[in-house]
DNA sequence: AATAATTAGTTGCACATGCAACTTTTAAAT
DNA sequence: ATTTAAAAGTTGCATGTGCAACTAATTATT
């Protein structure tokens, strides 16, 4: 009966990890709420790499994230829609799109921060920094499997 | 510019977590192409549990494989639609329905097991049997901390 | 027995993903 | 210079997810 054990006993590493998956983009949704926000985590990542580099080009937002450009594409559209972000087209090269915040857009980026750390606490809480260590170099292992077509 | 040199220096768990769950359902699918099937990850995960339980009820499906009670009801509808699975009202209890395999659904199952040992082949590929078992105890302690509300 | 509370399942909405096909613009080939 | 190829983004379609609100049926209350 316990929603664990079933698992535990049977299930193999992919259904785990998509459990942890949904489980945390879930729960940061959550805790956004709390915090009187309202973004989800893939918003977040894609935000991430428009902080750090003002009016980064979309190819390059796909590149910090490892999604898939289409994703991309339809993320900044929400991310628009919101008035976090504006699309500006390059003045050399006519094809790339640059992106940029909003002032309302940088807000939400550092109000959301404690978000972030406070949905990390609690992944991570009870367990060890070498287990996350070790977790952190396992999976990237698999990882690299993955993207070696 | 190699692809997991930026993940690898500054993103967390929770975006690797995100790639790997990402790109294994992918390459699943790509799999079952591979091997002239055409099934989803997620749809393998719920008919695992028809085949090991004949005529289950939806609501102990949800509980085999974690996902949320109307995942379950979508990806049931499309595996009835591919004429996978039927769907038999419980003649006690009218709440609950059953599912049944088809004979064309138990074909596909069976078939399909050959895809999901690659797919675990090539995520495990070159990671020691001890390194998995580690990934699957600290995952698992995630798991535990994000079920416990 | 009649009302209230639970339970099983569905539906609609918003979001995220992957694929294939497409447009537009730039770069390469000959 | 014209053609060809490649790159950056977008769109449409099918799938999967979560939430809230809903129906229908069962169980608890009183």
């Amino acid at each position: 009966m316990p929603k664990d054990e079933k698992l535990k006993s049977e299930i193999g590493l992919g259904m785990l990890i998509g459990q942890v998956h949904r489980l945390s983009t879930k729960r940061f949704v959550q805790n956004s709420h709390k915090f009187g926000l309202d973004i989800s985590l893939d918003q977040w990542l894609v935000l991430g790499p428009i902080w750090k580099n003002e009016g980064i080009a979309q190819k390059d937002i796909v590149e910090y994230c490892g999604k898939d450009k289409t994703s991309v594409t339809k993320i900044i559209n929400t991310l628009e829609k919101k008035n976090l972000v504006v699309r500006v087209a390059d003045q050399i090269d006519h094809r790339v799109k640059r992106v940029v915040l909003s002032n309302k857009g940088k807000e939400l980026f550092l109000n959301a921060l404690p978000v972030m750390e406070e949905t990390r606490d609690e992944l991570q809480s009870g367990i060890s920094d070498k287990e996350i260590e070790s977790l952190i170099t396992v999976l990237t292992k698999v990882y690299r499997n993955l993207i070696s077509n």
